[in-house]
DNA sequence: GACTGCGGTTACCGGTAGTAACATGCGTGC
DNA sequence: GCACGCATGTTACTACCGGTAACCGCAGTC
């Protein structure tokens, strides 16, 4: 079996290449058509048919994820380099904000389809996953950031748990209002980021009562 | 035409009825079968075909919308009331928090439904909506509570901006978080809570340093 | 020259949203 | 009494989706 080496290397660096080629024309199709792009839309793209494309990625939720991991990987890397850009604490969260925003901003296309990558067709039968709404992206983003709070911030006995509580908490705020943002742009990036990071700061408990309020 | 306004008004009646019964068949099919419930299995449900589905509600993106409407709207009474039931500020917050994530803890099929009322169809064609990917409860939430913020909280000048910031900021927090703990519930309902309210009170940037974290 | 493996195709399956056209029962005008 | 709207309901269809089975043709091998 070891007779035709050469040629299943050759095979399988192509196969590989394909698969790169694949990827790029389903990219060019979910920037064109959004996150319900189909198929037989993307297989066109790349100047083929579907069974192609469900030979090398077996399903539409294979192909979307390996999509997604491509784009995914791209932004927590910038996000990294966002975290470790800078010493001071404060600068250190806005830098991250910004460059989350920046990314959404820039591509909002690819942002839409990372946090829909297919409504996922019909996984678990049975109850069908009441959690695990949230996109894998947010996920990830929310599971590495409570480790770089862990292992930097000293939160005293328990920190573990309430770093990971702290980072979920903090990509949701992010995404939230990055996403209604984004729709609205009711002000610059940078106020944005300035407010959100005066929340983060407490600007919520500091403010004072209106004056004519109820109850305070 | 005012012959039969008796017969209309007992038509009306009865459609605005009918209506209503169409919704909760369609509440109990999605309770069941998740966000991706189909017009037949809601109008078998209902035990009619799908035609009068049409006709009720135009298309499915109008039917969820309805269903979602009445969810929202009882959510939202909720929290409302919530945010009403105590004078303290900190309490405030953190009833609020409670009351959302006690409602998504009971019912967290509605609340998935919510959250994903259709990846709805193929809107407007070009360029696809770039934003608004999040669901129209985040949005009414997030606009409701920006409301309560700058009624209630001063913020100085240009606080009406900031208000709304904030409050989808938090809205996404709380969304964000509560997705999360409900897929892994690490700790309990009321952990949750203090450590959310928390992290708004300013917790990150009082703690200290770990001892050996870099760059700090 | 027959054989085999692999990239590629056509043609299909079951199920979805949505619609057209036809049927049927009820109250009203003449 | 009877034809007319008119709302309610049905069956039967289109068009498309994700996914698959079966076949086709061409490399390279024995």
């Amino acid at each position: 079996m070891e007779t035709t080496t050469t040629h299943q290397g050759d095979q399988q660096r192509s196969a590989d290449q394909r698969r790169r080629e694949l990827l790029e024309a389903a990219d060019r199709v979910v920037l064109r058509d959004g996150p319900q792009a189909s198929m037989n839309a993307i297989a066109a793209e790349a100047g083929i048919t579907k069974p192609i494309l469900y030979r090398h990625f077996g399903d539409k939720s294979g192909l979307y994820r390996a999509l997604a991991k491509r784009h995914t990987d791209g932004l927590l890397a910038a996000l990294r380099a966002a975290i470790d850009a800078s010493s001071d604490r404060r600068e250190r969260v806005e830098h991250t904000l910004d460059t989350y925003l920046a990314a959404i901003e820039a591509r909002p296309q690819v942002y839409r389809f990372l946090m829909h990558p297919a409504e996922d067709s019909h996984q678990s039968e049975q109850g069908f996953d009441v959690g695990r709404h949230t996109a894998p992206l947010l996920r990830r983003l929310g599971e590495e950031l409570g480790k770089v709070i862990a292992e930097r911030v000293d939160l005293g006995p328990g920190g573990g748990e309430l770093a990971r509580i702290w980072a979920h908490g903090i990509v949701g705020m992010m995404h939230g209002a990055g996403d209604w943002w984004l729709g609205e742009r009711p002000c610059s990036r940078a106020q944005l980021v300035r407010s959100l990071a005066d929340l983060l700061w407490g600007g919520l408990s500091v403010a004072e009562d209106r004056p004519g309020s109820p109850g305070f």
